[in-house]
This record gives C-alpha cells, sequence and structure tokens, in this order.
DNA sequence: ATTTTTGCTTGCAACTTACAAGCAAACAAA
DNA sequence: TTTGTTTGCTTGTAAGTTGCAAGCAAAAAT
C-alpha cells in the first residue's frame, strides 16, 4: 500500500489525508454503529463497495492502526475487524456526520441513535465509546 | 457539474456522497477559519489544490448550496465566497475534524482555537458560527 | 468427494486528478 | 492610452483511481 504523504500542518487537512474519500469512514461506520465487522458484512453494506476498494481500503486502515484483523472464533477463514482507539477516537466526529446528514436529508437512518443524540449528545458519544472499548477486551 | 447521487439513506454516507473527498472540506475550512473567502487564497493554500479541481470543487459547493458568490466590493474581478447556514452546520463536524487530527498529529495548527475548543468545546463552536452568521449580514 | 462460504486478486474500461500552459476581463501604472 | 498585472478561470495530457466482472484458493459444510 502506498504511503500516505500529509499535505500539511493543518489538522483538519491531516484528517482528510486519511478519511478524505467516499469509503473508510463507512468501513468504519460498519463496525462502529451498524456492528457488521466482517468483510462479506462491508460488501453487502448498502452503499455496495467493490471489493477491490474494500480490500484496499481495509489495508489501508489496518496499515494505519485504525482497525486490527482477527481470526473469527468460529471460523479460520473469517475475520472479525476491530476498531482502535484511533478510530473510537472518531466517534465525536462520525456521529457529528451524521447529525448533519440527518438535519439535510431527514430522517436519516436508526431514529434510536439520532434521537439518543439529539437528546444527549456527549452522553450518547461516551456510551458508545465505552461500549466499543469493552469489546476490545474479549 | 455533474448531479451527486446518495448511495443511500444513511445520513454518514449522505454527508460523505458530499463532502467525502480530499479538497471540498479545506476550502469551507479556508472561509470558516482561516477567514480566506477568495479563489486566489484557496489557490495558495499549504495544500497546494490544483487550479481546475478548485474551479470544479467551487462549483460543484455552490450548486449544492454551501457556499455563494459574490463580486467583490472593490474589484469587479474579484469573487468573495461566504458560507450559507448549511455550511455553518458544518462547524461541529470540521472542529472535530480538527480535535481529531491534533491529538493523532499534534501540536496542529492555531493552537489559539485549539486550546479554547479544549477548554469549552461547544462554546467555541458557537461563538464561530455565530461570528460566521453575522458576516452574512454585511 | 463435492459444493459452498469467505476473503480476496486480476484485468480492463471509464473516470478523476495533477501539472502545465493558455486565456480573457478588469484594473493599475506609465 | 497603451502596456503590463491581477484575478479567475479553461484546456490538454499523462498518470492514477474507481467500478465492474471474472477468477481463485483456503476452509467449512454437505
Amino acid at each position: 500500500m502506498k504511503e500516505i504523504k500529509s499535505r500539511s500542518n493543518c489538522p483538519v487537512s491531516y484528517t482528510l489525508d486519511f478519511l478524505g474519500d467516499k469509503w473508510s469512514l463507512l468501513i468504519i461506520r460498519d463496525i462502529m454503529v451498524y456492528e457488521k465487522p466482517t468483510y462479506g458484512e462491508f460488501l453487502c453494506s448498502d452503499e455496495k463497495i467493490a471489493t477491490n476498494i474494500l480490500a484496499n481500503r481495509l489495508e489501508m486502515l489496518e496499515e494505519n492502526g485504525f482497525i486490527t484483523k482477527k481470526v473469527s472464533p468460529d471460523k479460520k477463514n473469517k475475520f472479525n475487524f476491530s476498531l482502535t482507539e484511533k478510530a473510537i477516537a472518531l466517534v465525536p466526529l462520525i456521529m457529528e456526520m451524521a447529525i448533519w446528514g440527518s438535519r439535510f436529508n431527514p430522517p436519516g437512518l436508526d431514529p434510536e441513535l439520532m434521537d439518543s443524540l439529539n437528546e444527549d449528545k456527549e452522553g450518547t458519544i461516551i456510551a458508545l465509546q465505552e461500549k466499543l472499548r469493552s469489546a476490545l477486551q474479549k
């Protein structure tokens, strides 16, 4: 995989250097929000990512420390991807994307999560992060 | 400009449909944070966007209601771009990008803004949004 | 033993990007 | 007033990226 080069010192630009494309954050979303952590599940998400692009992005996300890949406990030809702390730290960013997206394209998916965010954003974010961190223990 | 198609109903995906690339949010950042609202200033930002890509993204951002273009009060061959409410609503998202970027690539630029965010995120965001809205009145 | 599941890799056409050069209206200076 | 400069683009082209379809191999299920 080609190394990612920083275009500048700006932190917004740095974030976009890694995550500024149409697919990387959707893979992270699948693990983070929809609890779908496998290649096959990423493939059949609504957005329909191409299989070569998926493989490429998984490689990039792993190489850059966003996700880790583990053999599934039940099947040796299946892998579970999980989020590292670096990706768990993206929860607030992804929640803001969900909030903006729901506002300008209502109602958006997952009304439960949206209601929870509207009622207590900070609390919802922290709860999700704690849940993801506890999943890492297992 | 080619119309943007939604890939799904997911609000995160919807946000990425418009803003999931390396450049669009940097243009918005230039207006939002660095108060640089002209073609020439976008061009010479640190990230060095190509001139055809810049023209293409400005067209897309205008067509989709993120920015408006007005002739500069002093020169008729110069234009000032300003943010619509739809883009001002991206302040929380861009601030989260800055926070994440600074954390994983410290210290990040603009320590004043970062300090302010660390001290009072909500207040910093609201103050910036109010400032941008008041600029629209002029 | 054969088929299915799972996670890829490969080939290729279409599209997008990056870089360089060119261009025209507005303005500024001589 | 004419000559040069600023400003905001457009065009051409090579290189890179994406999307689609097909193929492949290890592991699991039948």
